[in-house]
RNA sequence: GCCUCCGUGGUCUAGAGGUCAGGACAUCGCCCUCUCAAGGCGGCAACACGGGUUCAAUUCCCGUCGGAGGUGCCA
């Protein structure tokens, strides 16, 4: 059996989006499965829409997901180059060989006067098809129009009768009438390739033997297979994919300004856990397993368990996801990833970074919740009252002031400043003044981190503050309750 | 409009004639607990509709409806 060779063929017209970065992997993981052979090849055959900038970070981002590509721009191989722009003077003789077979035609007409009919069929409800004005140009007057310099582009010739079809992995047999289809572009008047003919030539003479690519692809496939009949080609397999929905109604697409892999990793997401999520969206492995490392991926992926169809990207779901991974961290790992958040809330991480860290590294669901997590350790911030009130601690302001009160000169006698420390001043305390634990500790919780939640206890918080910070804290807070228990 | 494809809870999905329709996220409740989170336990929640075929349809066929994709000298 011939070596599996899969593809991935972006156009550098933006970043990579989630349906990319998916299509990406499967046919990355399809072909690591089959030990074959992964190829990136760049498709900038429209020099419009080119971005500057966007094939490095395609290459960029396919690195960080960790899809490295056997052949590719940067990497060579034996079949390049892999850019289409580079390869632009191989297209126009294939294409003339097609004119010669009778399966491909130049045609002459304005693009004016195509786009005012088009607009007309548009407006009539009807679909656009070419005219066939050129097609009975003589050869050689079409010849000796296009050596003599006229403008021209060249067309595949649709057969007037019969079907046209492809066997899909996934979707089997679609088939279509010809009379549906159009005699597109296949060589612009630029010169250039359209995408539609440079991804036939290039599949060929790369010797791509699985095309993966997603499903907008499912209906000009048929046209795809008419070129390979025409030259004669043995046919790849096709594996369509569904597409990446951004909400009910819409495709995910750069176009749109969708989420892209490395915005996603710029919002504190880990690559691991976007590739883990990715994989799972219109693919599962037939059991129940939902934790997979790039290395598991590659052994459990199979076409079988592909979807037909379209599935939407949950960001909940990544988020969680991606919590599991964080809590998976080794922990000098965490700390090390989440170091520069903590910066940007707390010039060096406040007074004990690794044990912040800690206490943060359980809860933190995406690198960027960091910073809110934290924020209140520098800057205490305003409260209302009635976070004192809380039915199940038995609190209220009133509760509140009078803990407070009781907690403050038991905090001042604590000369070592250590959780352990004022653990062991304050429960037993608590304890023989006949009040509940959280009758105190959720007032001094408050009175410190004026935040309903916070990311440790009382004695967590009081030890990462500091004794000043937190008996300052407490003070102003007994101030505030007591002007607001008597008032007058 | 036309062509192609798709249709299991809000979301991702298992299911390939007979299942209490399973799992995960989200959501709700309880437990644990110095808050929150995590964790444990439990709840709510789905086969789009209508015809067939069959002893039996979520599963097969047809239709309807709904959704998507395509309909570019974009990819």
């Amino acid at each position: 059996m011939p070596q599996v060779r899969t593809r991935f063929a972006p156009s550098p017209t933006g970043y990579l989006h989630l349906g990319g970065l998916r299509t990406a992997a499967y046919a990355y993981l399809y072909a690591r499965k089959r030990q074959g052979v992964f190829i990136l090849r760049i498709e900038d055959t429209d020099q419009e829409r080119e971005v500057p900038g966007a094939e490095e970070q395609l290459r960029r981002s396919l690195k960080l997901a960790g899809l490295t590509y056997d052949e590719g721009p940067d990497v060579g191989g034996d079949f390049g180059p892999y850019v289409q722009s580079l390869r632009k003077d191989i297209y126009a003789p294939y294409a003339w060989e097609l004119v010669e077979k009778g399966a491909a035609y130049p045609c002459f007409c304005a693009k004016e006067r195509l786009d005012q009919s088009r607009a007309e069929a548009e407006r009539n409800g009807l679909t656009f098809k070419y005219d066939r004005r050129c097609l009975s140009i003589p050869k050689d007057e079409a010849r000796r129009r296009v050596e003599s310099g006229e403008k021209y582009v060249i067309r595949q010739h649709i057969p007037l009768t019969g079907f046209a079809s492809f066997d899909d992995a996934q979707y089997g047999h679609i088939e279509v009438d010809v009379s549906q289809l159009d005699d597109m572009v296949l060589m612009k008047a630029d010169g250039f390739p359209t995408y539609n003919f440079a991804n036939v030539i290039d599949d060929h003479s790369m010797g791509i033997t699985h095309i993966l690519r997603g499903t907008e692809f499912l209906s000009s496939t048929p046209k795809y297979n008419l070129l390979y009949e025409a030259f004669g080609w043995e046919k790849p397999v096709y594996i369509h994919l569904p597409l990446v929905m951004a909400d009910a109604t819409r495709k995910l697409s750069k176009r749109h300004g969708d989420p892209s892999f490395e915005d996603l990793l710029g919002e504190g997401y880990l690559p691991e856990a976007v590739i883990n999520y990715i994989a799972l969206l219109g693919w599962n492995p037939g059991d129940e397993r939902e934790f997979f490392t790039l290395k598991e991926l590659e052994q459990a992926f199979t076409l079988e368990g592909l979807s037909k169809s379209p599935s939407m990207f949950d960001k909940n779901k990544l988020t969680w996801m991606n919590g599991e991974y964080i809590r998976k961290l080794p922990f000098e790992r965490y700390f090390e990833l989440a170091m520069p958040w903590l910066e940007r809330t707390l010039p060096g991480g406040g007074r004990d970074p690794k044990r912040l860290a800690e206490l943060l590294h359980g809860r933190t669901e995406v690198f960027n919740r960091i910073p809110g997590m934290a924020a209140f350790l520098s800057d205490m911030p305003e409260y209302d009252l009635s976070l004192y009130t809380h039915k199940k601690m038995k609190s209220d302001p009133a509760v509140a002031a009078d803990s407070l009160a009781f907690a403050q000169p038991i905090l001042r006698g604590v000369d070592d400043w250590t959780e352990a420390a004022l653990h062991d001043a304050l429960m037993p305390a608590i304890a023989q003044s006949g009040r509940k634990n959280g009758q105190v500790l959720w007032p001094l919780r408050v009175a410190i981190s004026g935040l309903m939640s916070t990311p440790g206890g009382a004695t967590e918080i009081a030890y990462l503050l500091g004794k000043d910070e937190t008996l300052s804290r407490v003070t102003a807070a007994l101030e505030r309750l007591s002007a607001h228990n008597k008032p007058d």
